[in-house]
DNA sequence: AACAGACATTGATTTAAGTCAATGAAAAGG
DNA sequence: CCTTTTCATTGACTTAAATCAATGTCTGTT
């Protein structure tokens, strides 16, 4: 075995998330540490739930491929999407402050992440102090996107949600996407239409004009689609297009 | 003068908020530390710029006392209201990343903060541990708040909305409030129906409605108002009532 | 391959909230 | 103190999105 001050090569050594991963933030002779608060590639299959609302909690999940959706199951049996997670996104930071799920994840296709105990993260923030910074950094580009987000869901017409949904989604998977003008949709129609606020078939209507106005590209009736006119997305997201 | 071992007492001892403030996190002994990196009771007048949109930024206030709006201006006039703070609310916590303020913030009524360099708080964060941890517990906090804000304005009808807000304003009003269902509102009809994605009118049927049921009690045109029906109004915020 | 069930789309109608317009009440300013 | 301006309220009408209902299309199962 090697000993403590010996470098090992180790799961995140390798993991094509590295440079945007917290282990970023400690020098590679120390990240030997990383493995002993970090669970590498735990795997859930689509639909699978990753924690349930209401639940203790003690971890934050990193996700290093596929996508999640958060929760809020009501009462009457309908749900509140949360938000949408994909590759490098952090799930559950909301919950750190009380330790305890405020919402439930669940696999939206076969998904892997890896899993970071907060405690200990925060033991090893004595040792790194610039995991702090790296936390803190996290954390305010989250508050920023969810005000963003709050602008842009609680004043805009139908049509310039699921434009800023799709504009959105876009630049997320184009960290590392090939073609930049694909899009994958792992979520339901009905997902997206509860998180933007709208009718299912509202959302399906606007679908449609989009499709037929040329600023998108349907492949195929669900998943997968490409922006064919970006600059009339963008003025139909603004607002300035109907 | 004291040497840097000797205690010496400054502003934030004796401020009402010091037990929810950073320096609670910070042994009285070494309280003298914080003085360096804060600039206390600094004042603004109704309406007042505390900082604009665009400009750089290096640091985050605390509220001691009155309260502020922040929001971003539109080309064609418009305002969004991003957010109301009040006593011992941060601002500008979602800017921290970027260095560039996201919104312009304005005082709602005279008002006092307290203003840290989080440059320098990153210093004194290596010094102080838990000033990290206390970050972090912050920013889940407000990450909290802004899902919650966020699943209540993009689905429900304009009077939960409102039943909502004033719940909430009451709730943060109430830490230092003498009775527990007074509510002052020191934003106007068109900040709140902004940052609640509603029409000024709209908004304005819903109090008088809110107001007609016995709900709440005007004591003013404007700013004064009390909680007559609790219940009421939570039903109404949840949407069990319309 | 055929069936069932889930999911998505399209159409007709209703409704909540927005817009336009007028009036009322308070605050500011000379 | 009176005028002006700003802010809030109320009413009449319009509209965007929700709801209700039917149809179409994919997915998975045996």
């Amino acid at each position: 075995m090697s000993g403590p001050n010996t470098p090992i090569r180790n799961d995140c050594d390798e993991c094509a998330l590295a440079s945007r991963c917290f282990p970023a933030f400690i020098s590679v002779e120390k990240r030997f540490r990383v493995t002993q608060i970090i669970t590498t590639n735990l795997t859930y299959d689509k639909t699978a739930l990753l924690y349930r609302q209401g639940e203790k909690t003690k971890h934050i999940y990193i996700i290093k491929s596929g996508s999640f959706k958060t929760y809020i199951s009501n009462p009457n049996g309908t749900e509140y999407i949360n938000g949408f997670y994909m590759t490098g996104d952090i799930i559950n930071m909301e919950s750190v402050d009380q330790g305890i799920h405020l919402n439930s994840a669940s696999a939206l296709e076969n998904s892997m992440v890896c899993k970071v105990s907060f405690l200990r993260l925060t033991i090893l923030k004595d040792e790194f102090p610039t995991l702090a910074n790296m936390a803190i950094k996290v954390y305010s580009q989250a508050l920023a996107l969810s005000q963003d987000l709050l602008k842009c869901i609680s004043k805009q017409s139908a049509t310039s949600r699921l434009a800023t949904f799709l504009l959105i989604i876009n630049r997320r998977q184009n960290i590392q996407n090939q073609d930049p003008d694909k899009i994958y949709l792992s979520m339901s129609r009905q997902d997206i239409a509860n998180y933007l606020g709208l009718a299912i078939e509202t959302l399906s209507r606007v679908f449609t004009r989009l499709n037929e106005s040329g600023c998108i590209i349907k492949h195929n009736r669900h998943s997968d689609l490409s922006i064919h006119d970006r600059d009339l997305l963008q003025r139909y997201a603004s607002g300035i297009e109907n």
